[in-house]
DNA sequence: TTACAATTGAGAATGATACTCAATTATAAG
DNA sequence: CTTATAATTGAGTATCATTCTCAATTGTAA
């Protein structure tokens, strides 16, 4: 479960925005925070019908981009139609290596290639916001 | 209009995949090259009206379908649910710089980004086989 | 406890893209 | 230049993820 710590401050956003605290939405953001994996709303959805809990599908899509706002997750779209969630507590800046075949996801991050971002955003007189850099090929298991 | 030896390339290309070469697929291709842009279905669609051109959006989809898995554009995804498809006959590899605000896309290319990534899928037993890398922010008009 | 605005869930709506199928057409062989 | 045939086309329909609608319910601040 969530620490109060964590839960305190979901609920600081919440009143920030003039939101309630629900149970719904509480049991989503335990649900994003207790798994590391990149699931989309369908599997958020059945992990919490299994555990019990009752959240709609248009709760959870409400929910998330109320986490995704807030700085608790992060969205990511992989070209497949179907946006994925992970959890942003806990977890520092990455960036993402896809394997076409077996859909494996792994994390890097290469502050030499972040670096090279912020130069090439001031090259073009860009104020950088945040980025895409998503790396698709074969796994090892499966080259 | 495409020089004869793009045609022809387009024509090789059909024959080695057992498909036809039709005024429309031609019609989409010219379309597609003549355009420096990165432009989605429907304006590709609107485009080839205008110019006297009818082509069904079914046949604009299918043919670049084609375009792309044959090197002569690239299709792309800015998270807006909407694919773009930009010329890949005459332009090197590059990646982009989107602006949050007026839409803005501007295209860079970083010889150190593309080693670095080639050592990250090299650390991670990864065969990369392609890669999207878009940058988001404010451009100079917009900030 | 009350008052009320925010939230929820179920199902309908949306919108980009893919599919269906009958009519048409490119193409390879004769 | 025909013919045969498989591929293509267009129009409309289907699909699927996501968003919207709205009546019933529920936090929350006083």
């Amino acid at each position: 479960m969530a620490d109060q710590k964590l839960l305190n401050r979901f609920k600081e956003a919440l009143k920030k925005e003039g939101l309630k605290y629900t149970p719904q939405r509480t049991a989503v953001l335990e649900e994003i925070i207790k798994d590391k994996g990149h699931r989309e709303s369908e599997e958020i959805y059945l992990a919490l019908k299994k555990s019990g809990q009752h959240v709609s599908r248009a709760t959870i899509y409400r929910t998330m981009d109320i986490l995704v706002n807030n700085g608790f997750a992060r969205k990511m779209n992989l070209g497949d139609g179907r946006a994925r969630y992970e959890s942003k507590v806990n977890s520092p800046h990455h960036d993402h290596l896809v394997c076409m075949d077996c859909g494996l996801i792994v994390e890097f991050m290469d502050q030499q290639i972040e670096d090279l971002q912020d130069k090439i955003a001031i090259q073009y007189n860009f104020q950088l916001k945040r980025h895409i850099h998503q790396l698709f090929g074969l796994c090892k298991k499966c080259q």
